[in-house]
DNA sequence: TAATGATTGTAACATATGTTACATAATTTC
DNA sequence: GAAATTATGTAACATATGTTACAATCATTA
């Protein structure tokens, strides 16, 4: 931890780029064009906007800690390369996992204005992750330069909104049978087949909902021997959909 | 119910303003005024946005419900007068109160744009309720014209992202101890005093956080009983500060 | 002011979840 | 491939919370 903190100093020292930089736009443009911040605009158009800024890039190594949740926040953070994780902590180590970000999106976006611009989580590398930033101010301005970045931004901002929501949604309403039910049903919809290999242990499970370990393994053993679902490690056969749907406590 | 729906629909319908409307800016230049959204701009140049917009607006009656959680949201709503809250309810009927938002605030204002743009909560009146809707393509427009009101929308959003951010971690990490402590000491904030007369009966305390009333009402017994507070009813003396921000799972 | 409805207090019991510990299996590292 | 580490399974017990019910008190309404 300590050493992760010292790696931040050292080599993640912010890469300034100078007024006309090409090396962004060269190495990073096929992962800029896909962001949702771009849609819509041309290559072209990209590589102007980002030539037209003040950005900077940031390598972090794997489990270097970009930020602690409540540090301010200056300056909107894309992924270029890796991804991270955020994560809320309690003063007595609990940790609820927020999410995964993968290269192509932004961190925190939704966060980079208002009275007191804060991050919402503590952002750790999962792998080696190169990150852009732009500063806020310059920001605005390429609002103002192109509609369509201001509404790609605002539409961002939405999904985000909706994200948040829907989490508070299922931290408010719903058991940890239930919110494993909602994992398990997201790991279907994401590969198509009710054969799973869950990408994440037990243990992951838990910090996503802020539940103790062993209670998802309770549920996973609960929902196997009412036949829901064969459970066998990591394999997860979905044997009844519905009555999955049903321990959620949705709309 | 089936009333209030019905009073929608014959009480509630909009009231479209003409082009060069001088009643909405006569009549509620006070309130919008000190919304943050026009904040820094002088009552001219609010006037000038507000008449060279498309705007309605909507009148309710005390439990009329504006729109249900998922119902498309294609407007910018402000609370001219009134309140009204935000629920998130599941099939079973539990309810998770979100937020109740008084006049000179917006509703949902994060949840405008995205690829679906939908309503978060459902949206009930507490009392007669005046709302002003501007349509998100004139709002688009405004933001192009004014880059104050653009600020200032970007502000508002970055502010309700942090509201949701502690609702997360208010529900994902505290017992529900930790979150009436939360609340008392939220109270005492407000009211700058230990000395309490809760503005929630502990019905609307457990919906806030998705709990059951006999809990809130144990949890007050618990509290008076290892002498943190004193509970007489809604009369609340805080005892021991200290002890209820320790219970409250914080960063 | 009396009646009615809402709120609060609380008990008994049931259910959900956390805590601790240990054994076994699987995966990773050297 | 062997050793070390991590992940999983699970039990026993403790604690937190939900459910149901009822009595007492308070607030509102007629």
């Amino acid at each position: 931890m300590l050493q992760s903190l010292n790696n931040l100093t050292e080599n993640t020292k912010i890469e300034p780029c100078n007024q006309n930089c090409s090396y962004c736009f060269i190495n990073y443009s096929e992962v800029l064009i896909r962001n949702p911040l771009f849609r819509g605009l041309s290559n072209n158009e990209v590589g102007n906007l980002i030539r037209d800024i003040h950005h900077q890039v940031k390598t972090l190594h794997k489990n270097d800690i970009l930020a602690i949740e409540g540090d301010s926040l200056d300056n909107l953070i894309i992924i270029l390369e890796g991804s991270v994780v955020g994560d809320m902590m309690d003063f007595e180590g609990n940790i609820l996992r927020i999410e995964k970000i993968l290269a192509g999106n932004t961190i925190a976006s939704a966060f980079i204005f208002g009275e007191s611009a804060r991050l919402p989580v503590t952002i750790t590398a999962q792998e080696k992750t190169h990150l852009l930033f732009i500063q806020k101010e310059e920001l605005l301005m390429l609002f103002t330069k192109n509609k369509i970045f201001l509404k790609n931004f605002l539409d961002i901002i939405s999904d985000r909104a909706q994200f948040l929501r829907k989490k508070i949604r299922l931290l408010g309403l719903n058991t940890i049978k239930g919110k494993i039910a909602f994992y398990l049903l997201e790991m279907v919809k994401k590969s198509g087949s009710q054969k799973l290999i869950l990408p994440h242990t037990q243990n992951e499970i838990a910090e996503m909902f802020g539940v103790t370990r062993p209670s998802v393994g309770r549920v996973f053993r609960e929902l196997h021997n009412d036949r829901s679902i064969i459970a066998n490690g990591k394999k997860v056969v979905i044997l009844d959909k519905f009555r999955l749907s049903d321990l959620l406590r949705s709309d």
